[in-house]
RNA sequence: UGCCCGGUCGUCUAAUGGCAGGACAACGGAUUCUGGUUCCGUUUAUCGAGGUUCGAAUCCUUGCCGGGCAACCA
């Protein structure tokens, strides 16, 4: 039983509705239908988890079921790329793992008895012509001339397409429904057409593939579906479904659909993704700024956190543009629950700490996480020369400034206070080192005279430090919606500052050793794992998953 | 333009004829060895017009706005 609190959606209610008048027997069954054209983003996600989720939590059975009906488009790589992100989602198909193009003999015996039924026909009219016989959205359509076929001859001429008796476009198979619906797709729909292509698992056994609206229902039929959940693009499909399924007088699943998730500052849709990838905007499919699955884990994004997004953002009959501040709440309170913290200084500055014994190295002890005393402590080692943040200290402090400034005083996190006594500057008039001093009293983070500093720096032991490349990731568009734009390409949206490097970092000395894909909370930075791609041993690459909330740069924005 | 679907705080989403609520964001404050976390508080919404009703976000009519539909894509 999922929570109480969070009230149902729409398609919850139909379900428990059908559960209570045992509509389907009490069974739940449904699918998720990727086509294998292109990998999984987080809209694809919701759709997953409306799939899967639905059916645990109602004690029924999600099918996994490739919808592989276009040899043209798809391929097997990405049949392994789906599988792999539903599982790291967290779901699983069991041995419910199907592929369209298994039922294409069946769907074959169904169109015959269509067929002979004098619901479907062979039309010979080229694409071209059967485009103007259609009308427009305004406008009737009118009659094939081979509408009329005996149904011997479409028998015949159906037969001999599928055996390679024609070329590509030569024929197709129609529905007979009305050339004058309102609704266009009711207009003489095709089911088959004519392709002497290779398919990526059926090979040359085929010449004829079903089109989606006559094949879908079909394989929702076969497996015995009863929620049929697509998105919302495809309501006007319902009456074809709901038509084919009760002509032949099959199985009759349910279609509903939902609304569509967007996401603010990047785009969602497989042929928008694949271009940034074609043209090099982005370094893959899996480029942390991407909105894809593979981006989002390898930016440092964890399952929980988006299947917590999911839930929190509902389900509507209406298309969303959700602000990716929900996402990043999400990751940020799975993530401050459970990942260690680390200190990192990005943008060192050298701190030599004058009065502290040459040479002297001590221990410090350092909780793991707040959040968690399981988590343990760890201890670092604390000397004389140290780094800390190159952000961290202003030789002008402006108002409400806890940090360091010359003659202030500020604490080293787990350590001393220490104060800023001289700035040290290079030939260029830069800050190129800082000298200060420690209050040998003041161990372990306290002052026994009770004083109070405002500010705690994170820092690391520079004769201990471990390097590394961190790269620092911000939205992918400079506008949110960067497809609304209709004077220009959304790719002149790009946001040249998606990507920053920043090499020579300064951690502390067991994150040199971080095993790929490991997450830590790098103090007052924000959530980072270890790139599982360019991360060699004693040379880690940190991804940025989402910084933390930042209260001090509200303050100096709204100075300006 | 014809048909279909939709329109509730800035964003997402509840209220199923009976007090417009929650989350995020924003803002203010408390706590804090992370300007993090946590806690407390504040601001902000029913697309417009008419009707039905004791009572309308909800039902009806109409207008406006957004989306979908004229691939041998899914």
């Amino acid at each position: 039983m999922a929570s109480e609190e969070t009230p149902r959606h729409f398609i919850q209610e139909i379900i428990e509705e059908d559960l209570r008048t045992g509509k389907w027997g009490g069974k739940v069954q449904t699918r998720f239908p990727p086509e294998p054209n292109g990998y999984l983003h987080i809209g694809h996600a919701k759709a997953v988890s409306l799939d899967f989720g639905l059916a645990e939590r109602y004690g029924g059975r999600c099918n996994l079921r490739f919808d592989d009906t276009n040899p043209a488009r798809e391929e097997e790589e990405y049949v392994a790329a789906i599988m792999e992100d539903i599982r790291w989602l967290g779901y699983d198909w069991g041995d419910r793992l199907y592929y369209a193009s298994d039922y294409f003999e069946q769907m074959v015996a169904y169109a015959e008895q269509l067929i002979e039924a004098g619901k479907a026909y062979v039309d010979d009219l080229s694409e071209e012509e059967i485009r103007e016989h259609r009308g427009t959205v305004t406008t009737p359509g009118r009659d094939s001339p081979c509408r009329d076929r005996s149904v011997e001859e479409n028998l015949d001429l159906f037969r001999r397409m599928r055996a390679g008796e024609f070329p590509d476009g030569a024929k197709v198979l129609r529905a007979r429904i009305d050339m004058a619906s309102p609704n266009m797709l009711l207009r003489d729909p095709l089911m088959y057409r004519i392709r002497h292509a290779r398919h990526h698992r059926q090979g040359d056994a085929w010449c004829i593939y079903p089109m989606y609206d006559w094949a879908h229902g079909l394989e929702d039929s076969i497996e015995g579906v009863t929620h049929s959940i697509c998105s919302l693009e495809f309501d006007v499909h319902r009456p074809l479904y709901d038509w084919f399924l009760g002509q032949l007088g099959v199985h009759h699943p349910q279609q509903i659909e939902f609304g569509r998730m967007n996401l603010a500052y990047t785009v969602m849709s497989k042929r928008k993704v694949a271009r940034l990838v074609a043209e090099g905007r982005v370094s893959g499919w899996d480029d942390p700024r991407l909105p894809t699955l593979c981006g989002l884990r390898r930016r440092g994004y964890t399952p929980e956190a988006i299947r917590a997004f999911l839930e929190s953002i509902g389900t509507a009959r209406r298309d969303a543009t959700v602000d990716v501040a929900l996402l990043e709440h999400a990751v940020r309170e799975d993530l401050n629950r459970r990942s260690p913290r680390a200190m990192a200084v990005l943008d060192p500055l050298k701190v030599v700490i004058t009065n502290w014994p040459a040479g002297r190295v001590e221990t410090v002890a350092a909780e793991n996480n707040p959040e968690d005393p399981a988590a343990g402590a760890r201890e670092l080692p604390f000397s004389g020369t140290l780094w800390i943040e190159r952000d961290d200290f202003r030789e002008e402090a402006p108002k409400k400034w806890f940090r360091l400034a010359p003659g202030s005083e500020v604490r080293l996190k787990h350590a001393y206070f220490i104060r800023c006594e001289e700035v040290v500057k290079g030939a260029g008039g830069e800050v190129a080192e800082l000298r200060c001093t420690y209050d040998p009293e003041t161990g372990g983070g306290e002052a026994p005279d009770g004083r109070k500093v405002r500010g705690t720096l994170h820092w690391v032991s520079a004769e201990h430090a471990g390097e590394a490349e961190v790269r620092l990731y911000d939205y992918l568009f400079t506008r949110p919606d960067p497809e609304a734009d209709e004077g220009a390409d959304f790719t002149a949206h790009l946001n040249p500052g998606s990507l920053r490097v920043l090499g020579g970092c300064k951690v502390e000395p067991a994150l040199a050793a971080a095993a790929p894909g490991a997450r830590f909370q790098f103090l007052r930075h924000g959530y980072f794992c270890v790139d599982t791609v360019d991360s060699r041993p004693g040379a880690p690459v940190f991804n940025r998953t989402v910084s933390l909330r930042d209260s001090w740069a509200k303050i100096e924005k709204k100075r300006d």
